[in-house]
DNA sequence: TTATACACTATTCGATCGTATAGTCGCAAC
DNA sequence: GTTGCGACTATACGATCGAATAGTGTATAA
């Protein structure tokens, strides 16, 4: 039953318009992405972005899914990696960098939940059933685990994830800001060292105390 | 040369236009907003809209142009007033709360700065000249002023500005994700109490260090 | 060889998009 | 009174929106 690269080929084209959507849906939002977009961004036509997927709700919800589904194949390694020595402070450090780089080269799962974190509804539900609930909870737990071993601060864990998750994810996301203000790429190496060395500066002064 | 109340009338719908405009803005976005559904908004037709801002670009300008202007009329009194007594970190409590109280009662200007912030364009280039350069300039002064007393940790500047706004900023943002996954509403006074009293608590501990 | 399934596309639809034009209406100055 | 201006609106334009329909072509199964 070989099917001669016919199908490989279909479902090549298919994740070549997830990708694509991926990106318009984070750049400019739901309402703000069209259909025709989507298929030129991929070279594809409008048809068959509507014969995979159909309607506009399925395309934005398997893209959801496909961006998900790529940042979760990469973290459970930096959180496993972290909880084998959490103990040293240069862990959380090794963490955080981490953290940095991945979100700066895959930046589209949090443009896309800030999109929709903008404008509370249906989608912002679905999101939170369906990743969000289960995200915060294994981050509380990652944050438990490095304040048991006095590698964070002892305060409110979902303060402090909110936090320390803001001062990655903003970051990120004040970037092109950074950039234009300081001339400095927040997105470099040299940055992230130097702005995670300060974050964990201040952390691990605070869980001396 | 009394205009019996049409001037004023005019002036009063041209500011409600506005104001829809900045709410549709900072939820969907400049591609996402219609011009008819910003009338819809401000419960007035479109050609009117049309006729006070002409272009789409125009309205979004002037637009942005509104909100900061009240955002700028309220923070530089949160400002001073900090900076009279910034020794003690009681003052630094109390800007961070009314920081985050004023953002979530007027979260507009945040959210269309991460619209436009998502998608590095000429919309962001013009916000950066219009606002961020003195903005970064201005907060950055507010942190260097608080660490010359003692009241933030000395470590750099830039490096703190981004990670203080990105906490308080950030919180802002995932409120909506915060009330669904942990049921606490991120905006009540008790939660920004708690909140800002966990992040002074590691700021004040690293400032000693 | 015929039939069936699959991947894909051309064409069309009504609605809505941003924009342009030509107006209506009320007041104020002359 | 009529002229002019500012606030506002009705109507229409071409383009594009999401969606539906009716196909074409190829490869496997019978």
């Amino acid at each position: 039953m070989g099917m001669g690269g016919q199908k490989s080929d279909s479902n090549c084209r298919r994740t070549a318009i997830l990708e694509a959507a991926a990106e318009l849906f984070g750049q400019v939002g739901f309402e703000g992405t069209s259909m025709n977009a989507v298929a030129s961004a991929a070279g594809e036509k409008k048809t068959l972005v509507q014969y995979h997927f159909r309607y506009k709700q399925q395309l934005w919800e398997e893209t959801v899914a496909h961006v998900w589904q790529q940042r979760n194949a990469a973290l459970p390694t930096a959180l496993n990696l972290a909880a084998d020595d959490l103990a040293a402070m240069a862990s959380m450090e090794e963490l955080c960098r981490y953290i940095l780089r991945f979100t700066f080269a895959n930046p589209t799962w949090v443009k896309i939940m800030f999109q929709e974190a903008s404008t509370p509804g249906p989608r912002l539900d679905w999101m939170v059933r369906q990743f969000f609930t289960e995200d915060v909870a294994a981050g509380r737990r990652v944050v438990e685990r490095a304040q048991a071993r006095g590698a964070l601060p002892d305060v409110d864990p979902i303060h402090l994830l909110i936090t320390l998750s803001g001062a990655l994810v903003y970051l990120v996301n004040v970037a092109p800001i950074i950039e234009r203000v300081t001339g400095q790429d927040a997105a470099d190496d040299a940055f992230i060292e130097q702005y995670v060395g300060t974050l964990l500066q201040i952390l691990s002064a605070a869980s001396r105390a």
